[in-house]
DNA sequence: CTACTTGCAAACTCTTTGCACCATA
DNA sequence: TATGGTGCAAAGAGTTTGCAAGTAG
C-alpha cells in the first residue's frame, strides 16, 4: 500500500486512524476537518478531532492532501494526487465551482514572467459572483 | 466630511471610534483587526476590540474598506477607495506584494466569458513563491 | 519492548453576542 | 431624548497542546 510506504519512509507508522482520514478526504473530495471527522466517526466512533487535525497536517506534509480556503472559516482538504484545480467561490450563493488550471494559465504565466512569482495554482481560490447570481 | 455623510445616508452615526478605525486602516494600509485596534488604542485607550470588529464590518458594508486573506489567520483590511490590487503572498518568506489588476485581467476576462463568473479582484490573493525565494 | 500515536481535556486564537450604560443627532 | 453605539464579559468557532495510556513495528 502506498500510504504505508510513504509514512514509513519518514519514520511514521500506519494506523487505522490515518488510513481513515485519508480515505475520508479522498471520498468526500472537499472536506473540512469537521466533515472528515464525521465521516471517520461513522466508521470508527472513537477517533478524536485532534487526531484528525494532526493527521491532516501530517498528510499534507507528505503531499497526500492539500487544502484551500473556500470560506472565511475552516479550510477544506482534498487529495494531493488529484489533478490540480482552481476554486471559484460565489459569495452570494456560496457555490463552489472547480475549473481547470488552464483557465488561469495566462495569469500564472504573466506573474512568472513579469514578477518572477510562481503561483500555487492548487491553492488558488477566486471569490466573486457566479453566473446564476449575476443574472438575478 | 465624507465619512459622516456616508454613515448618515444609511442611518448610522459618526462616532470618534469609527473615525479612528477608518484612519487606522488608511494609515496602516494593511491591518489586521488586532493591528487596527493597537493603533486606535494609542490614540484613545478605551476603545474595545469588539468595536473594532463591528466597525470594520460596517465600513466594509459601506464600501470604505475591503479585506483580503493574506495568511491562514486574520484577515487584513485596507481602504476601499484605494485602487484595487491583487496580493501575491510568498509562502517561503511571507512577503506580500501588490500588483495591478491588469496582471490578472486575462484570467478575469476568461472566467467571465467562459464561466459567467465575475471575480472580485480586490479580494484576490495568490499564494506561491516569490522571485527571491525561487532563486535560492 | 519502546518509540510513535492516540484520546481527552484544557488552553488558545480569533470573532461574535447579550446587555446595561452612554452619546450622537 | 430616542435610537443607535460602546465597553465589558461571556460565549462560540476552529485549532493546538500536555499528558497518561495504547499500539505498531
Amino acid at each position: 500500500m502506498e500510504l504505508q510506504e510513504t509514512l514509513r519512509a519518514k519514520g511514521y507508522r500506519l494506523t487505522p486512524q490515518r488510513a481513515l482520514v485519508l480515505e475520508a478526504v479522498t471520498t468526500l473530495e472537499h472536506a473540512t476537518p469537521e466533515e472528515a471527522h464525521s465521516w471517520v466517526r461513522e466508521r470508527s466512533s472513537g477517533v478524536s478531532i485532534s487526531t484528525v487535525y494532526r493527521t491532516l497536517e501530517l498528510l499534507e506534509e507528505l503531499g497526500l492532501v492539500k487544502h484551500a480556503h473556500l470560506s472565511h472559516g475552516a479550510p477544506t482538504y482534498h487529495t494531493g494526487t488529484a489533478p490540480e484545480h482552481v476554486h471559484l467561490v460565489c459569495r452570494d450563493c456560496g457555490e463552489v465551482q472547480e475549473v481547470e488550471p488552464a483557465e488561469v494559465a495566462p495569469m500564472v504565466d504573466r506573474l512568472r514572467e513579469r514578477q518572477g512569482f510562481v503561483a500555487d495554482v492548487g491553492h488558488l481560490t477566486v471569490f466573486g459572483t457566479c453566473k446564476e447570481c449575476n443574472n438575478r
